[in-house]
DNA sequence: TATTTTCGTGCAATCGATTGTATTTTGTTA
DNA sequence: TAACAAAATACAATCGATTGCACGAAAATA
């Protein structure tokens, strides 16, 4: 199994007699190379069945065609969906997207990223982890002048374009669901507010208890991770406290889930006795036992929207114009059994 | 924002007065440099902050330190699980590990191999997608002499290493144990038996029935796409040919999650009229509210060896020896709800 | 036919780091 | 102190593609 010999443009030079820089030109269509010998360079090319050396030539442009993506994890279908919608824009263009995740761990986050840096990608995407609080590796990107895009979660930094979900509308919309199935002590399990998507989504919530002139109990508010283990936690901790309450807003499916499995397993009836509502529309959720209502994000169309973004930014690089751009879509509830108390309202 | 002007090793070697030849041997601490030029070299390329440039590295010396993942999806958790993994044992030794999906779809795969090389990365890890019969794109790697290793899903190719697991003692176990529980009439919702790992599930699922001299009924057996809408499409499919059945095993947890919705809402009871098993361990079978019984499959360990195999490799590289390794991890039945008949076991 | 313009090509530098082969400097020994 | 070995450093080619500049030949113009 000997390495192939790789053809470079010089092996195409020295078969037809002429120098490199012609077939460069040739293979790059310059109107600089008659067209006999562009034809001719462009047959041998095939022949030799020649690959253009992209080290090269990124050495030499500057640009490699590769742009990062940085997850939390890429196994939830929200992270999954956007890097699909990124591909779908980015491909087509010549673009090769390189994946990575941060685990949910800031040093992981801060690593990938010196990676992608080293390996000279055209462009980052970042949705930041729940751990980051440091913005040292991020601003370092923006700072090397590498073009930089955050989705879904951001953090505010000047001149940093960003496409994010209205969490404050779709945590309103979810609450005032739950308010009109006739839910008066509406449980929030929310995450961490260092992450303004949980912060918007709990002030959401908030605001649609004021709204509807229903009285905030702090004793009904928590803040866990998005884990299923936390949702089961989560729900033990309100029991074991005797808070009243019921019906949860979950700002994660995973929670949702954990706390639906803790109340069934104490014999709660949901939707009558307990209505609950999750947060991203994880594919899980249509199927269970008892669908989940939750706010759907549009995931892909939010990665092709970042691509975009990213795309119009590197047309702009060379002017010395900066230009921030700030993209916010509208999230849509799904009313499935678990909140539906009074029957579906289709 | 202007770019950041790169540092390399001719600012070192201008700003010391020395050779940038001198420079690049300090900084990989070659012996034919004095000490004091190191310690010099060192604290300069510090002060100026120089990174390596790694395209120009990897264009001298034809490592890139990437590697390239290919897996039909990323989303589901047990390729998530096999891709971290390998981000595990190779990360600490320097590489970065490139994520590609093929969606299941054999010209994506193609096209995503083609990249990889085209950004020169040091090895592949390939599980096949479903529609991957032809597998020229595949052979090229191999031809191009870059390491590669299947991993799950594999394609017989002589010279190239594969990681997978027992599919077929993993099948039977499942089917025993249902045979165990008291079910007679199992079916068997498998995949594409274009795929080995469901030609082996479905060896193991008719070898248990044989070896408990249960009369196999091709009529209990179909094939099936693994989502969930394939899963209730199959039990709608049985009932409409009414098929008998008193348990369903099934190749793929989402087809499971299905099924189970479907005989649900048809009023079946799980697991006393209908013994239901799949197979992969996905997060969401334990926190069912019927929890699923499954077959794990060590994903993580998986992507372990794989990388482990890997380096294996390229560490013989130079050596024109030509090793071929076939690794075969042993899987494990998660026994839960769905098929305890006859009460825990434990 | 002489002069200018256009066209097609080649030369050589460049991107940044590595490395075999000089060459210089230092140190050792007679 | 001359002669030589050893150590430290410099020179220059290399990886493969691109591109500004120069040059010669052909074509257009006077």
């Amino acid at each position: 199994m000997r390495q192939k010999e790789k053809v470079t443009i010089y092996d195409i030079s020295k078969k037809l007699n002429i120098s490199a820089a012609t077939v460069s030109r040739a293979l790059n269509n310059s109107n600089r190379v008659s067209l006999k010998t562009k034809e001719l360079v462009l047959k041998t090319a095939k022949d030799l069945n020649y690959q253009q050396n992209t080290l090269a030539l990124a050495l030499k442009s500057g640009r490699t065609f590769n742009v990062g993506v940085v997850v939390p994890y890429i196994n939830h279908t929200f992270f999954a969906s956007v890097i699909r919608g990124i591909e779908e824009e980015l491909e087509p263009k010549g673009y090769h997207v390189i994946i990575c995740q941060s685990h949910e761990n800031v040093e992981n986050e801060a690593k990938q990223i010196k990676a992608l840096l080293n390996t000279h990608i055209d462009g980052i995407f970042i949705s930041v982890s729940k751990t980051t609080e440091d913005i040292k590796h991020i601003e370092a990107v923006r700072d090397e002048g590498v073009p930089l895009i955050f989705f879904d979660r951001k953090k505010d930094i000047s001149g940093v374009s960003s496409v994010t979900i209205n969490d404050y509308e779709g945590a309103f919309a979810a609450t005032e669901h739950l308010i009109k199935q006739g839910y008066t002590k509406i449980a929030h399990i929310g995450g961490d507010p260092k992450l303004q998507i949980y912060k918007h989504r709990y002030d959401g919530y908030i605001a649609a208890l004021k709204v509807n002139n229903i009285t905030v109990d702090e004793s009904r508010i928590l803040e866990v991770s998005s884990t299923v283990e936390a949702g089961i936690a989560a729900v033990q901790d309100l029991l074991n406290k005797k808070t009243e309450f019921d019906a949860i807003f979950s700002a994660s499916d995973y929670v949702a889930l954990g706390a639906m499995r803790e109340l069934r397993s104490r014999d709660f009836k949901i939707p009558q006795d307990v209505g609950i509502v999750g947060f991203s529309n994880e594919p899980f959720t249509k199927y269970l036992e008892r669908p989940l209502t939750t706010v759907g994000q549009t995931p892909v169309l939010m990665g092709q929207i970042a691509a975009q973004v990213f795309l119009e930014q590197i047309k702009e690089k060379n002017k010395s114009v900066q230009v921030e751009k700030r993209v916010v879509l509208m999230p849509e509830l799904y009313e499935r059994e678990t909140s539906l108390k009074k029957g579906s309202t289709h």
